[in-house]
RNA sequence: GUCCCGUUCAUCUAGAGGCCUAGGAUAUCGCCCUUUCACGGCGAGUACAGGGGUUCGACUCCCCUACGGGACGCCA
């Protein structure tokens, strides 16, 4: 038999991190047993569903390149499937009509409480004969005694008594079916093997199962992945610091960095931390999943980040960057050559927004100066220096690395000082701060017209500090 | 409140009764490399929630307590 996984989001927001999880581990397991990947949106909440929620979704999941064998199914689309096994509960005394009052349903629930029990719906209605055309719900006829127990792949053993399960609306009054029934049959005609999905569903496992039961279905095998807390330690929720999958691409994240900490969060593989895809693929198993929940650490994302940023090709990750380079109102089309900043600048950023903040300053025409960079920097003492560098550079015909390197150094050996006290100051001309990649490259970068631009406006500012 | 589930460094985790003086990673701190910032290398500190059993031996098995999460919807 093959395997076949879902992922099932309602579309009432967008793609967060836990349901990303979800679906990498929905998605992993499939790949890795060769079945199909199924993808399938949960809209019966015809109240908050809403297209842009789709919409949402189907790009988180693109960008993460989670793709889809089937779908997406709607269950919108499916209604009179599920009126179909509706009827045909009733028709054989599965189901029931219901037309409790909410006031009734309220009270109950408030004595149920007070007299320390679970509130469950007593079951009112089952043997009334209810008029079909009064408005009503449909409820599904729950076993009374015995247990259910499966077998969950991260959970192991569960065990549920029946007497703590009450009989579950499977059809609202306005005709439309509710989770717990639609959920089993599309898992049941999607022919699906292996249902991943959070452990807040944990708990409507066993009424799912007597429902299969009930259509005379062996369930599938489950996996309850438990949930992802926020950095710290709260449930993360889209109230609560769960962002949106979306946000991470905006702030600079590679899908390859956030799939890779994913995937490590509840599951590992010995010591190993790093995960290409077809690693995860052929790795993975969902057996192995924690049980425990676990918390987001930005941090370490962050590093799996810059470890991607620093091993990915210069030229994808410079196709990645130029859109956040635009944002910080520079053309990165011009020179110099973007893959080659990305080259240099790679090691020292953790995200795409600050490889762009960190490289803006190669397309500036005017820079800014770090105020105290500029103090400690451009003094005195470095007026003798950046002149001979600069009439140096000025000179110079091959505008190369190699050359560059010699000037710098020759003009130390020359005024015999330390290299830092040439360098810093060029630095700081050059960059108008005190970080960059290496000195001779981070010139060459800038172009000879620009560089010699810079270190003329530094030696104005010493000057112009000298007077002051 | 009731039911279900969980609990190893700050965080992610390794650990399937002796391999554990509890390993790795992130973060933090220190040293090295270095014209800067990073990268890299080396090193340091920090954990088995608590209590009872079982066993020659328990991080590993059982029970209780505490704490945390989930569910208890005409949401999914």
């Amino acid at each position: 038999m093959t395997v076949r996984t879902r992922f099932a989001p309602s579309p009432t927001g967008y793609l967060h991190v836990g349901g990303a999880r979800t679906a990498l581990f929905s998605w992993l397991h499939a790949r890795k047993h060769g079945g199909k990947f199924i993808l399938r949106i949960e809209d019966t909440d015809l109240e908050r569903s809403t297209a842009e929620s789709v919409n949402a979704i189907l790009e988180g999941m693109t960008w993460l390149g989670l793709e889809y064998d089937e779908g997406p199914f709607y269950q919108t689309h499916r209604f009179d499937r599920y009126n179909e096994v509706i009827e045909q509960f009733l028709d054989t005394g599965k189901a029931y009509r219901c037309n409790c009052p909410k006031e009734r349903l309220e009270k109950l629930r408030e004595e149920q409480m007070a007299a320390k029990l679970k509130p469950r719906y007593d079951g009112h209605c089952r043997g009334r004969h209810i008029d079909p055309n009064e408005p009503h719900v449909i409820r599904f006829l729950n076993p009374q005694d015995g247990t259910v127990v499966f077998d969950d792949m991260v959970r192991g053993k569960v065990a549920f008594q029946n007497t703590e399960l009450d009989d579950l609306i499977i059809r609202r009054t306005d005709g439309s079916p509710t989770y717990n029934l639609s959920v089993v049959v599309d898992d049941l005609d999607m022919e699906i093997t292996h249902v991943i999905r959070g452990d807040d569903h944990l708990n409507n496992t066993p009424r799912q199962i007597n429902i299969l039961k009930a259509l005379g279905k062996e369930p599938p095998r489950y996996g309850h992945v438990p949930m992802i807390l926020g950095d710290d330690g709260a449930r993360l929720s889209k109230r609560h610091g769960a962002v949106s999958v979306m946000q991470y691409r905006d702030e600079g994240f590679l899908p390859e960095a956030l799939l890779n900490y994913l995937v490590r969060l509840g599951w590992s593989h010995g010591d190993q931390e790093i995960f290409s895809i077809d690693e995860m693929v052929e790795l993975f198993d969902i057996e192995n999943v924690n049980k425990a929940p676990s918390a987001f650490n930005t941090e370490k994302l962050l590093w799996l980040n810059q470890h991607y940023i620093k091993s990915d090709t210069p030229a994808r990750v410079a196709r990645l960057l130029s859109p956040h380079m635009g944002e910080l109102g520079v053309d990165p089309a011009k020179w110099p050559p973007l893959e080659q900043v990305v080259a240099m600048q790679a090691e020292r950023a953790n995200s795409l927004l600050e490889l762009a903040r960190i490289s803006a300053v190669f397309y500036q025409e005017e820079i800014e100066y770090n105020e105290d960079g500029a103090k400690k920097n451009l003094k005195a003492a470095a007026t003798e220096p950046l002149t001979r560098v600069r009439d140096k550079l000025a000179a110079l015909d091959d505008w190369s690395r190699e050359p560059i390197h010699a000037i710098i150094h020759g003009v130390a050996e020359e005024l015999g000082l330390k290299m830092g006290k040439v360098g810093m100051p060029l630095r700081f001309a050059i960059t108008g701060g005190v970080a960059s990649g290496d000195l001779d490259l981070t010139v060459y970068l800038t172009g000879k017209e620009p560089s010699l631009q810079r270190i003329d406006r530094a030696m104005g500012y010493i000057q112009q500090r000298a007077t002051d």
